[in-house]
DNA sequence: CATCAATCGATCGTATACAATTTCACCATC
DNA sequence: GATGGTGAAATTGTATACGATCGATTGATG
């Protein structure tokens, strides 16, 4: 499969980290399927720039677990296994209402207002449709929750929750069910809503229902589609 | 300043993964102190490899925050600022209780005993004097926490406490009291006393307590000697 | 026809080479 | 004596070279 990343942009100063976040993109995004092949030298061609830089940015993308690196084999975009994907909301269930008993002591209108706007965007992607919609809307609905986690002002907070919702995104688009639950937005709703009556304790309730409920619309059965193989390797 | 780091080893298989585990074990040994420079050539001569994989490793241990790399001016063990320090922290509030409501999801017997023999080691490393023995404690008293994330089964948690207890241990190194406190090894008894009768909601007032105590212990005042200069630093 | 071994091609792992940048010493100037 | 500029040395950034490993194809053999 070849792949299809962003052009060589000869103008732009291709680094590490541009490689690193445009394959972040693309794989978020989907752009990038599961399971496909990363190779050094393709991607290499793709930005114009050694394997030495493709590298790094592989490397940088396998800590955040978007990329599995297998020795002597190559990097592929991740391809979270159930158990793998359990994992990930359950951590989410862990941390976030700690994170938004945090947020509560640093909050402040513009944050209410931020809140709503994003939710008010969130609205309108849900009434569209097509392929491009659905991308925005996972994606959206990530950003939500990385507000949340921004309005602690912290940091290393922020920063699991970027890989938690990343690695989410793509869980997403694997196990996603045609039939996308909109009861997550009416969800976000009732969050602000509790967190404008300050019933902080209400909110974290809510948010790890929803995150139930996310998990819960996935079809997290093995062995999806072709890649029988991956099944198989270590 | 020279890096007291492992000798070369020729014997053995030198990657990038034990590079950046014998550094990231000397980083939190505090052997090697913070602000000091990790020369990509003198590392890779104390290890009898190329730059290319001492880069690696310094990578890596950039991601998990215990190395800090300025462009075209090298990577340097990481010197985290009081504001750093807090926001670590503060994120092991907000994750610590979610993983004790967790881990009391999964506990058995065999795990209240290995965190009883945590505490009888740790115990016993508090009566003894000295700069090892004062390592390993801090050691252990990371390792307490670890074990209680562990405990959960979640990969991806354990994976954010690793990074978290490391950094903690850091911070502990540079701005702990000399006269460190001894409670914090009866504060971990009195968890394990909270998990064993099940009363998980005071475990988790325990390990906030305990938390907020470790940092309270700390003296955190800006420009402790002479890095006036790291101070303007991006 | 199936199975297994040998070989070849492709890809990765690591070292090395060269370019770009920073640092520091030295010297001129005020 | 302090300040500022110049050039060499040291260090990092990136590309390339080469050896090692893996996977597939081919051909021999039962």
């Amino acid at each position: 499969m070849k792949i299809a990343a962003a052009p060589a942009e000869n103008q732009i100063d291709v680094s590490t980290h541009y490689i690193r976040d445009t394959i972040r993109d693309a794989i978020v995004d989907r752009r990038l399927a599961p399971g496909t092949k990363l190779s050094e030298a393709d991607v290499g061609a793709l930005f114009n720039v050694s394997r030495t830089l493709v590298r790094g940015a592989l490397q940088a993308l396998s800590y955040e677990g978007l990329v599995n690196v297998e020795k002597n084999r190559g990097a592929f975009v991740a391809y979270p296994s159930p158990e793998e994907a359990r994992q990930i909301f359950a951590t989410r269930r862990m941390i976030e209402p700690g994170i938004l008993r945090e947020a509560a002591k640093h909050i402040d209108p513009s944050h209410l207002q931020h809140l709503r706007q994003l939710l008010m965007e969130e609205g309108r992607l849900i009434n569209e449709r097509g392929q491009t919609a659905r991308r925005a809307e996972i994606k959206a609905s990530g950003d939500f929750h990385l507000m949340l986690a921004s309005m602690t002002g912290n940091a290393v907070m922020q920063r699991f929750m970027d890989e938690l919702v990343a690695r989410s995104s793509l869980v997403i688009a694997l196990y996603g069910q045609s039939a996308i639950s909109s009861c997550g937005h009416q969800e976000h709703q009732d969050i602000v809503t509790a967190i404008e009556r300050k019933d902080i304790e209400h909110a974290c309730k809510l948010i790890v229902h929803h995150i139930d409920h996310i998990e819960a619309d996935l079809d997290m059965r093995e062995n999806r589609g072709s890649d029988l193989r991956e099944a198989f390797r270590l």
